[in-house]
DNA sequence: TGTACATCAGTGAACGCGCGTTCACTGATGTAC
DNA sequence: TGTACATCAGTGAACGCGCGTTCACTGATGTAC
């Protein structure tokens, strides 16, 4: 994580700190919710919540801006991890397909904030949030994009465009996950399975259009 | 379109408006660009910008809520218009494809506001705003929908779960909208090649996926 | 060990600002007769 | 046609509020000797 360090880290002097950066995060994501998106967030709220005086937060942060960007960072790593971990688990194409999506809906089930922001905040905000945001979905996309391939390897299917396959998952999941936000619980099941369906479009679409490829 | 109408229709009588509710929406549309989203805007900021009296756009919307849902109307028309012509003067599956891509990164590139609207801010601002935005998505999944049922009827190729389909092309290219508006326009014929390519991934998906259903 | 000192995390008060909303109003328009 | 009247779009002033930012400060901690 980039940005100010916790001083007393740097040097050793002076007061040590009673409140961390990520008990300013912690305060943050408290205050998110599905009719909260962090660009609403002011200072003065969170400071509050982390039960500090306003100017305090900047001892921390330059600006919520900078804030914003370690959420998003933050969130990043969360959900590369999630789904990492789903990936290990599968073998076959279509169980790591059903087992990542169940694992990223679980997550949305289970409410995780950060996950709501990266959903939901990719196209508002700062260029540096917006920034931020896309850096994340490009780590997400590289690494599915491997696994793309690692699965094509295995299969000996063909991948036609595996960067560009990948970045379509991502973003489609991205995108309908981002809808869930505002779904009932109970709809979560049939959402998962149409993300399951819109994934493996691609794919067949992709595999297919690999072979007609070579067989010109 | 709903919501208040100019009294001046249901009720002849009192001073005629000298502005109007499209008066307003022009105004806010002016306020908007890559930096700035509906909701941050202020009441009177609009109002400044119209020219009039900060509370004299309560004579015309009930607040600025009403005014966004009045946007993203507009917007949503005005794209599936757009579309629709485009959808006219196509014959072929691939040309559809290619000729509709073609029109939206037109619009994109002609910096059409209402679009960027559109594309940029269906997952924040308040419930009303988002059920608007989630309308005209709808809107325009099904006439999408009608038209690959009827490219493969044509074509006699199958369509498996067209709903779903349109719903998977809708958000995907959406999505990808989105992350136009930040780029440079050189990079728009790029980025117009990888859409069209994502768009044929998930129509060539639909049809394998609906010829193994049917040899089986 | 004790003392003087430097550092700096966190504070409390204050600032000026733009905001949404309210109120009583003005005066142009259309209606009734 | 002329006159009295009702309607109501738009106004200007005022309100209280929460905001980001600044400033000089306090006092806990660690360091030097």
């Amino acid at each position: 994580m980039s940005g100010i360090p916790d001083s007393v880290q740097v040097n050793p002097q002076g007061r040590k700190p009673v409140i961390s950066r990520e008990d300013i995060i912690a305060a943050a994501l408290k205050l998110l919710g599905p009719n909260r998106s962090v660009s609403t967030l002011s200072l003065r709220e969170v400071a509050r919540e982390a039960g500090i005086a306003p100017n305090s937060i900047y001892r921390h942060f330059r600006d919520l801006d900078e804030l914003a960007v370690a959420l998003i960072d933050l969130a990043g790593q969360s959900l590369r991890q999630i789904i990492g971990e789903a990936r290990q688990r599968a073998t076959s194409e279509e169980s790591v397909v059903q087992g990542c999506t169940d694992a990223f809906m679980e997550q949305l089930r289970a409410d995780d904030r950060l996950l709501h922001i990266l959903l939901r905040e990719g196209t508002v905000g700062s260029d540096a949030f917006k920034k931020a945001v896309e850096r994340q979905l490009n780590f997400f996309e590289d690494e599915l994009r491997l696994d793309l391939m690692r699965l094509a390897r295995i299969k000996k299917t063909g991948l036609y465009e595996p960067a560009l396959t990948a970045k379509a998952i991502t973003r489609l999941v991205f995108a309908m996950g981002a809808t869930a936000l505002d779904l009932p619980k109970e709809k979560y099941a049939e959402l998962t399975g149409q993300i399951v369906l819109m994934v493996r479009m691609i794919i067949t679409g992709t595999q297919t259009m690999a072979l007609s490829q070579k067989t010109k």
